[in-house]
DNA sequence: ACACTGACCTCCT
DNA sequence: AAGGAGGCCAGTG
């Protein structure tokens, strides 16, 4: 498809299929990569959205703090932990323990 | 075309 | 240190 018709949303599922296996990144990160630093809730926004595609890594994606805020919108709320656990990914109290170490950032 | 929503982030008490 | 409010902007009704 045309770059014009990519939207913001499909930017984002971009960004995050890049995100490699047991690698986190950030809300922020992704919306500071796109060019619209304060916007990271269009990025949660989009995720929201991303339900709806295949492929799309969502629980690989976190606040600032590491936190799994968006874990409420799984099914069930624990598969996003399971998913991070099973990645070799350390959770606990729904917060990611070395998150500054596996963080990944958008190149 | 207007108003509301929202998986966040930062600043201000 | 902890809590509240505002700002950001693309989609949807």
């Amino acid at each position: 498809m045309n770059p014009k018709e990519i939207s913001f949303y499909d930017k984002v599922y971009e960004i995050v299929r890049q995100i490699p296996y047991g690698r986190v990144t950030s809300y922020g990160a992704i919306a500071e990569f796109l060019g619209r630093k304060g916007s990271a809730r269009m990025v949660g926004y989009a995720m929201n959205h991303a339900h709806q595609y295949e492929g799309i890594p969502a629980h690989r994606v976190v606040n600032r703090n590491g936190l799994l805020t968006g874990k409420m919108h799984f099914h069930p709320p624990t598969l996003m932990q399971q998913l991070l656990e099973s990645e070799g990914i350390k959770v606990q109290n729904d917060k990611i323990q070395n998150f500054k170490e596996i963080f990944w950032k958008p190149v």
